[in-house]
DNA sequence: CAAGGTGTATGAAGGGCATAATACACGTAT
DNA sequence: ATACGTGTATTATGCCCTTCATACACCTTG
């Protein structure tokens, strides 16, 4: 019954397509080992429920998983994470290098000492991480867009 | 005739609004004194022509601007630069602070070892501004080549 | 005065995204 | 066989963003 490993409490931002954000996520939990090779992922209806948003909406992005090679479906049974080797291991460089890229491109015209802005970095990833720890504690079933 | 101080040439990404992109561009040109306080700024119909947009989007974006103290227009001519220390001080650090945030946002959860993550956006950052030295060697502008 | 440049406003059109509501074919467990 | 859960489509509605095309009031310049 429990397929759901850690679906609730997601937070979407307002910004990015919902679907591209959820592509995001698988990506993430592969990348961090929580989604395994082989490992059968919710249904397309139990993703929407969990993340509350729309059957189409889930469907669109397992379809683009799909079409990226990071899940796999045979007939009609629940889609399995890949166990291509080279798209395994494509996924955090991805991930990591577009991260990367955007911050970078971001700030490339502000005139931002190099060592000014690692230090900005380090202090913001070292608060973040901390406020991690302290979440991993509560079982919170929060969830909602973050819109302002 | 040439209220244009370097605006052509200026690529959008798909993703976010161009009123959005507009604006961000506005800011980093104030945050690093491209655009000084109290100066002009290009008319509407300028500023549309050069970005290659619509008036329409440029509106929009002016008239945010206008709403975040950014600029300040008076009767019907050319909009000008704030001079408010307050909202001018703000303005790189709300850069700044943005990128940061959503970087470590992006990556958060990828544990990310941090002098990994430094090292990286370090190269990055240093790779991209070799190549804004590369550009900025060249004075003459001739028309920027229109993307698609 | 007439012309041209301002800021400003409006309506129509289209694309992308998300949602809602069904619908169908295929398997499996009861 | 019935029921249920899969994947997969389809149509319609609505919102946001962008563009195109006008239009008006104002001021300055010729």
């Amino acid at each position: 019954m429990n397929t759901n490993e850690g679906w609730t409490e997601v937070a979407f931002n307002g910004r990015d397509p919902v679907y591209l954000q959820v592509i995001r996520l698988f990506k993430e939990r592969i990348a961090t080992g929580r989604l395994q090779p082989g490992q059968q992922i919710p249904s397309r209806r139990e993703a929407a429920a969990a993340l509350k948003i729309n059957l189409n909406t889930a469907q669109r992005a397992y379809k683009e998983m799909e079409e990226q090679r990071l899940i796999v479906t045979e007939g009609n049974s629940p889609s399995r994470i890949t166990q291509d080797a080279g798209v395994l291991r494509a996924i955090r460089s991805e991930l990591l290098g577009s991260a990367v890229g955007g911050f970078v491109a971001a700030i490339r015209n502000l005139d931002v000492p190099v060592e000014e802005l690692l230090e900005l970095v380090r202090r913001e990833y070292e608060t973040v991480r901390r406020q991690d720890d302290k979440q991993d504690k509560k079982p919170g079933i929060e969830q909602g867009r973050g819109d302002e």
